[in-house]
DNA sequence: TGGAGTATTCCATACTGTGGGATATCTGGG
DNA sequence: CCCAGATATCCCACAGTATGGAATACTCCA
């Protein structure tokens, strides 16, 4: 009866306030404003518990209804508080360097970070494209999330579903473990049509002083816009990036001390 | 025990998802990181009540803990999710209005709109010092407030607090009433010293096809650059960019058809 | 070393949230 | 013009979820 959403849930004693996050995720998932009933059946719940819980998020303002339509979409509180989330956490600073990355390169600059199963883009991309296809994406299947398992907790990797997106998507649990190994000896993740076909992808990790990955940057394009020839270069402006956004998004005391780890292409 | 929150808020049903969003405006309300204890002393919870929804919060995201301090702050999901909001709502297309309005002007320029009895700014203004105070105002202490009741559904008005924040604040119904008219034959608001001392603001609606204020635009600066000579020039370069705001916010079906209400100086 | 302020976990109880159902509205078609 | 289908909204008795007191573990500071 009840989905599990991602693999960190404990879902003891909280089963409101996760079912009224589970419609908030809808949105970010649907690019169109949604009606009531289909909520509920995105959902999973009764109509009337989808109503109540609807009814509270949209006196609060976080979502609103269309005077015209009456479907839901996001509502001011959430843009208020997004907008301060963004600015707190120093994403706004973080922005110009992707804009540069992204014109420097010639392709397209992602900032990501790790929430349960996924990775989720909180700068940088393109908005218009992107956000239709929704700001996040798994991990196993992304240049992005191999960069934030390497370099972080993936103990539980088996926990995750590691569904099949494309043709070339990794599904066995051991296979990401080698690709995982591979990735952190080479220092940057490479990705190619294992989440989209014909899009390559490559990531480096924005590491703090425990050489954990707090976030991970991302350079994707055509194939043959990053051609192998010209792929170390890609991976050392996106290197440069990074370093640039450990000093903008983490606080001193937090920052990497030893060297970034050594690019070498396999 | 129960503080109430709004003058909107049938609290029937869903207690948790209430007491869920009550910490969630505490990060609006503080800039700084938060505690555990903190919050839930803001909010009047128990502790471990506080605590378990935080944990619910901080694992899907929405909040985050310092890994060094263990404090609570907005978190990536938050970011994400605003991000998405802000765009969906089309209001990085009012951002350039606003700064233009800005420049032009010398003031500052904010963009608000209603939820419940506060005027929550969307965008425009400094968010290092505004983020500072918090994105919500009270809508009886502020132009923007007095535009978006005038134009809008003031009936309920004795619901509102009337908290008295300066010596200006207006408290008695019965004259915000009388205010409320005159701002409505006006066609502005004019505040001043009402909700912050030694600044004044004008703020304008941004109506729709049923001249509901759906948004609001205010300038302000202080009194000497805001002299009442120039006031007229003031509000016709907010008017003007209220309408532009009219096509960039509002879908076409639902936008003004009649004038814009005219302006007259009292 | 002790104390104050925290985070975190446990559990029996009671109150909150639940969902089935009934009603009101709306829309597009026949 | 009226009906069928889909939707929003409200109501209420029941069940199970959320509650908060208390106990433990941890960290920082004097």
């Amino acid at each position: 009866m009840d989905r599990d959403s991602a693999p960190t849930a404990p879902r003891e004693g909280a089963q409101s306030v996760h079912r009224t996050l589970a419609l908030l995720q809808c949105f970010a998932d649907s690019p169109q404003d949604l009606t009531g009933s289909d909520l509920a059946r995105r959902t999973g719940l009764a109509l009337s518990t989808a109503h109540r819980l609807l009814k509270v998020l949209t006196n609060a303002g976080i979502l609103e209804q269309d005077p015209a339509t009456a479907r839901y979409r996001l509502g001011p509180s959430l843009a208020e508080l997004g907008r301060l989330a963004y600015h707190r956490r120093g994403l706004h600073r973080a922005e110009p360097e992707l804009a540069e990355l992204a014109a420097h390169t010639g392709a397209t600059a992602d900032l990501a970070t790790r929430v349960g199963g996924h990775a989720v883009i909180l700068a940088g991309g393109s908005l218009d494209r992107d956000g239709a296809r929704g700001l996040r994406r798994p991990l196993h299947s992304t240049a992005l999330g191999k960069v934030l398992l390497a370099w972080g907790d993936n103990a539980d990797l088996t926990a995750l579903p590691l569904e099949q997106l494309t043709r070339r998507t990794i599904t066995d649990p051991q296979h990401l473990r080698e690709e995982l190994e591979r990735v952190r000896t080479a220092g940057f993740a490479l990705n190619e049509g294992e989440s989209t076909t014909g899009v390559r992808t490559i990531a480096v990790p924005v590491l703090d002083h425990t050489d954990q990955a707090r976030f991970a940057v991302a350079l994707r394009s055509s194939p043959e816009a990053m051609a192998s020839a010209r792929l170390a270069w890609f991976v050392e402006q996106a290197a440069a990036c990074a370093t640039a956004l450990e000093v903008l998004l983490l606080p001193p005391g937090q920052r990497r001390t030893g060297p970034r780890p050594p690019i070498a292409l396999p």
